[in-house]
DNA sequence: GTAAAAAACGGGAAAAACACCTTAACAGTG
DNA sequence: CACTGTTAAGGTGTTTTTCCCGTTTTTTAC
């Protein structure tokens, strides 16, 4: 039996690299490495395929979303694994949506992360404690709009663009006149966004827009 | 001459493991590790202390400043070299301030980190690009009230309290009912924040929260 | 112990954010 | 063609935030 190749992409070069170590160590082979998702696109080989995509979701230029999603048509047989820091719910269905086969985060054990990839080589998928739990929150809390979750991350590239500027010291006018459009027609992305992430205020859109890598800090 | 001994905090599980791999490639001796700044504090051995303490700064139950600056007044002779996903201006002074002999970024090269461990067991500082870069903007980006920089990190427990329950939904007359305080009060400590940090609204308490590790996007 | 500094509190007003409700244009579909 | 859904935008009013102007009380410093 061949060695699983694992492909990292993740722009922390440091945490890279020492994963790239510690997946060595677990009797792995590091196929290739790359900083960010148009890396990752660029340097797959059809002859040469990963087993399994360690995938960051947080990258520059193209992130895990995107990534994962291009790989879903473009290599439709890869295994993707998320790798995050955060636990939201709405990265993890978002991530599992566009095709990820299962999600661990940063500070998990060595040992999860190797039964999450040791399950992806065999089973196809890992679902980890984690995911379910959050999956079936989701499913049971229904707090206001029962079913909302089905189209609650569905974001276009006008919405995510609000997002990036809400996410800024900029005035709602001033986002406006950036992008565009009528304050009223900022009013409505921010009330349906409001509605659709189940959030009160300015500070719900930062924090959401943070956690689902559609804001960089630096 | 002996190895170089060096202590990891970080909470990040995988990356401190992996970490851990690539310091003993480079020829150190990983002494300890541990995922809060609790934990080192009560894992350090007086009669076999790290050379050079790998510093997180964003961890739960006690983080990177607090832990660096307990360091300094229990282990004065201990070096602490900072290590951070961000490379904000204020984050970089605070550690130093604290005590910190270096500060590199979590996507930096592990050259720069050999570099970095080196030049701290050898010179007792590591000065990058980074570091030099943000002070002397630090210092020539007077903008406004000139010599604040003095005295814009010094947030006392009610401004930190404050500001994490101003990176929630909460309304300010929320914030001040939970923390038993008029809604003028917390607009003072706002207006002061707002001017200390150079910022312009709340968005701008947000973002610094986050990015100085006092908010945890769990 | 007194002076200075800071923290806490307050009124009022302008700006911004939030809520709700309506309309027009347009695209796709049965 | 009517039906449905989506996107952009207008009207109006309330709440919250931000920014002035202060005063009183508590801490800190000399």
């Amino acid at each position: 039996m061949n060695k699983v190749k694992i492909a990292l992409a993740d722009d922390h070069v440091l945490l890279r690299n020492g994963l790239a170590g510690l997946i060595t160590n677990l009797g792995y082979t590091v196929l290739l490495e790359c900083s960010t998702g148009k890396e990752l696109t660029e340097k797959l080989d059809k002859n040469n395929l990963p087993d399994v995509v360690l995938m960051d979701i947080n990258m520059p230029e193209m992130d895990g979303y995107e990534t994962t999603a291009w790989l879903k048509t473009h290599y439709p047989l890869l295994n993707v694994l998320a790798l995050s820091m955060y636990d939201d719910e709405n990265a993890i269905i978002r991530m599992l949506r566009n095709g990820a086969r299962g999600y661990i985060m940063k500070d998990s054990d060595p040992l999860e992360l190797k039964r999450a990839i040791d399950d992806i080589v065999e089973k196809g998928v890992h679902y980890s404690e984690l995911v379910t739990g959050k999956l079936l929150h989701s499913i049971y809390n229904v707090n206001g709009n029962a079913g909302h979750s089905q189209q609650l991350l569905e974001l276009n590239e006008r919405e995510i663009e609000f997002l990036k500027l809400a996410s800024t010291e900029m005035t709602y006018r001033e986002i406006a006149e950036h992008m565009h459009l009528s304050p009223r027609t900022i009013d409505g992305y921010r009330d349906s966004l409001f509605e659709k992430l189940n959030i009160k205020n300015r500070v719900g859109l930062v924090l959401y827009a943070i956690k689902n890598g559609i804001v960089q800090l630096n």
